[in-house]
DNA sequence: AATATTTTGGAACAAATGTTCCGGATAGTA
DNA sequence: TACTATCCGGAACATTTGTTCCAAAATATT
């Protein structure tokens, strides 16, 4: 009846996405996309909508994943342990690729003036911290924690030093630095 | 001889930071800041250079003014209540104007791939990390945080906090959690 | 093998971009 | 007053931008 596509959607989009990652939406040109994607205008758009549509669809492609690395990266026999692991991990994967996270990334070029952008990072972002809500809640049944703790705000507490983890490698391009960082946040919520 | 200049340089200049502040630097256009300014294109680049000049010599007045007005609002009796005043200040700085640190969406948007942006803000960053780093070392030596403590460190620790404030604030818009996770974080500190 | 539907490559387009340039206006100096 | 260095307004420029369109190629079904 047709033709079939001769790539594979998601394949290319994950290209596009590291483009939007290592460049940030504004900087990134269609004709950036159209070399990096290895495809042509008509197709870009006939398959995932304007430049914004694509934006959008990296967006929310990597939250996702990155949510389901968090998850696995959530490795121990104890909460506490889950959560310090979790968060080593994330350290690693930054400094190991050299990358900060491309939702953050967005927050501060983006989500202050697009509603759409806004959205997709702020459910990532509550998925993430209810993630790590559990996680305390649990500790904290176990004994891990004090009971005095709010794991809600533990919880957000962590994720927002992610933030600054970021920013700090960003500026110092220290692994050293943002290790002892990362475990100076990790002593700081087992106390 | 000749003509002076009709307007304020400086005065001129902070209206393109505010709108740099606002939009990001790839986001606003050269006739944005024609209009915001209330200046002709030529008159621009006479005083200021380029797009990319300008928002440099932005970005620098920015660092500059906001490190002065950390100092000031660190007042208080002891090293320590200085700190708390000084998170607490610029926790209100940001709910009210209901911006964010320019400094720190200039990071996520260019400082990975422009060296003048980097070196700009790594060195206000610096800066504001010095000068944390000077009353904890005081409130060390009064004993209002104990003698194990890095200074250093928490200064460093406190720094990236205020990142995670900002994107917290940025996706939450909530007042109250951006104060309340400031307190924690106050906490967190002293003891 | 013929058909129908979709993809592909690239030309084409209008709008927006950053930048330069020039004539006329202006004001401090001689 | 005359001069001249500088300013201002705005036209003009070449690129780059995001997007659309079309003819040719391709393939799964009939």
């Amino acid at each position: 009846m047709a033709r079939k596509k001769e790539f594979d959607p998601e394949e290319r989009m994950e290209k596009a996405r590291d483009l939007f990652w290592q460049k940030g939406y504004n900087a990134t040109s269609m004709e950036d996309l159209v070399q990096t994607m290895g495809l042509n205008r008509g197709s870009i758009y006939d398959t995932y909508g304007d430049k914004h549509s694509l934006y959008l669809q990296c967006l929310g492609n990597y939250a996702a994943e990155k949510l389901r690395e968090h998850k696995e990266a959530a490795l121990g026999t104890s909460p506490m342990e889950k959560v310090e692991n979790m968060i080593l991990s994330v350290v690693e994967a930054t400094v190991n690729t050299g990358k900060c996270c491309m939702a953050v990334n967005s927050t501060f070029e983006l989500a202050t003036v697009d509603q759409s952008v806004h959205s997709i990072i702020n459910n990532n972002w509550k998925d993430i911290v209810e993630f790590f809500e559990q996680l305390l809640t649990d500790a904290k049944e176990v004994g891990e924690i004090s009971a005095d703790k709010d794991p809600r705000l533990l919880a957000e507490f962590i994720a927002a030093n992610f933030t600054g983890l970021w920013q700090t490698y960003i500026l110092s391009k220290d692994k050293k630095q943002v290790e002892k960082l990362a475990q100076f946040l990790i002593d700081m919520i087992k106390n």
